[in-house]
DNA sequence: TTTCGGATATTAATTTTTCTGATAGAGGGT
DNA sequence: ACCCTCTATCAGAAAAATTAATATCCGAAA
């Protein structure tokens, strides 16, 4: 007979692209995860994975099935989230957020919320995306939010904000402060990058290369915070996302300004597996999340306008 | 933890409003569904349904849930229809048809599907339509065709077919046949009508008492043929769908005349589980069904204009 | 070709879950 | 109160899932 174990065995199985990464994230064994695949595609009378050695292949009956069989797992979870928790926002929120959320807008969106929703447990997790996608396709974190990227199997992605990226150097090193700025103008820059494997070093590098913005050095740092500290006790500048320097808009530390000719737009998307429904508390931090970030950057343009 | 069982369970209880019934429909006992609907409930931490001692009613939160459960399953029922069954038309068909329906218009409907479809297995209930709402209610048919009515829990309605109702009287009786008829023009009818639990029994009361239709007397007679033979050999007359009588357009054993002045429509629906999906069997019978009547009544309206 | 590393399949014993049959209990209708 | 019908509970039996160990398969590299 079907079950729902199998239904969920064949999802992992076809996100994970293994057995055994799905056991992983089931909790289960492999040789379980196996049997299950196998009853399912008996039962079904027909093959829905090709094993190849390397991990597995999806035949065209097992692509279709997949598909179908997220949209069930999503619709059972709405039908709990619907019941179980429609009145009471309760239980547990976790959730994963990158340096650059953490650093300014995540304490008064934890202000809101708490004082929201007294009873809810909230966890969160301050890592790079490529963790963080991890954790939320292996359903360790209801959502996390990542910079806005290609999607992954078993992902759906929302966007949650566009921000501007800012030049930041220590203060008084870059003259106007809040106003645009156009690299190609300035001599060659002295930098801070994040390593290679962080989604933003390619935007930083394609930006300044098709822009004709000349670099004298570069740093690779990849500690965010250890990045401001370092600029600002220095002559380096780094390239970071406006959402992160809301509490450094007064100038006391950084100048800040904008990149210009051209912009330079950052998304951050939000990222939950498509399996599944936000709880409403999850719901309710992430829209919290994205109003307290379209605030920062509301209040930084007005600065802007004032400088 | 969740299981389709359980869900299965919940929606039998919930359609079947019982847990005896809803047992005997899923083929286990009532102890295993009391259970399973209890862990459901515990699982869910809401009560869904209410047990008063004769039978339950759902809860709020029961009947939210219950609809989410009949989509899930026929999603479920969708993802595999499409996969296992999608190109051979293999299984089995079985059908569920009243008197009106296997008089004249299965025989051909019959002799085209099995030239189409040969490795079908066809099995045919002939019924009345509360035995037939019964039997697709349980899952023992795939559909059925009955007279069109009030829906009922856990099954979904289709037209497939609107006839018009003929008076039907032995031969040289009625005058020209095939003509429309008043029937408040005639002298009082002497009439054989089925019993009260028959749906058309309403109808046809209904239409004679608000129509000034004379009756001198009634018949109660529950055999469709039964009534034709005694039609056919006496003064009595009866009100019949056309559709079971394109055998006897010839006029050699009848008068037919169409009911005017109002006609009279009667409509004749496929019933299905809700929670399930046609096979692609039974769905190109049932639309050889619509098909085949279709045409008889078109053979018979235009024999109509001729007469 | 051989061997190695990484992956899935198989198997049998064990654990967990489900199912059943008997029985107790609850709630109307008479 | 009594009866009848329905659901709840329980413990044993049956079935299914799970595991750990092991076999097997496949491709890549030597």
């Amino acid at each position: 007979m079907r079950s729902l174990k199998q239904i969920r065995s064949f999802v992992a199985v076809f996100e994970e692209g293994s057995f055994t990464a799905a056991a992983q994230r089931e909790g289960a064994t492999q040789s379980g995860i196996s049997q299950h695949i196998r009853h399912l595609e008996e039962s079904l009378g027909v093959e829905l994975l090709v094993r190849d050695g390397r991990g597995i292949i999806p035949t065209a009956h097992g692509e279709r099935y997949y598909g179908e069989c997220v949209a069930i797992l999503r619709r059972l979870d709405l039908a709990e989230a619907e019941i179980g928790r429609a009145s009471a926002l309760g239980g547990e929120v976790r959730i994963g957020l990158m340096p650059t959320f953490t650093r300014a807008v995540l304490a008064p969106t934890l202000d809101r919320f708490i004082a929201v929703a007294p009873t809810v447990e909230m966890r969160v997790t301050e890592a790079y995306s490529g963790v963080l996608t991890d954790l939320v396709r292996k359903g360790e974190l209801d959502f996390a939010v990542v910079p806005g990227f290609q999607g992954a199997v078993g992902l759906s992605t929302t966007l949650l904000i566009r921000d501007r990226e800012m030049l930041v150097a220590s203060k008084n090193r870059l003259g106007q402060h809040l106003t645009p700025i156009s690299l190609k103008d300035m001599d060659p820059l002295k930098i801070v990058v994040p390593g290679p494997q962080n989604t933003r070093r390619r935007t930083i590098e394609t930006y300044c290369a098709s822009h004709g913005v000349a670099i004298e050095r570069r740093l690779q740092l990849d500690a965010m915070m250890g990045t401001l500290d370092f600029v600002a006790s220095s002559e380096w500048v780094a390239i970071l996302p406006g959402v992160m320097m809301v509490n450094d808009l007064d100038g006391a530390r950084f100048d800040i300004r904008p990149l210009d000719q051209p912009a330079l737009y950052s998304d951050f998307v939000l990222i939950e597996p498509t399996r599944r429904v936000l709880s409403p508390a999850a719901a309710l931090f992430a829209s919290m999340l994205r109003e307290t970030t379209e605030q920062t950057i509301t209040i930084r343009q007005a600065r802007m306008r004032e400088a």
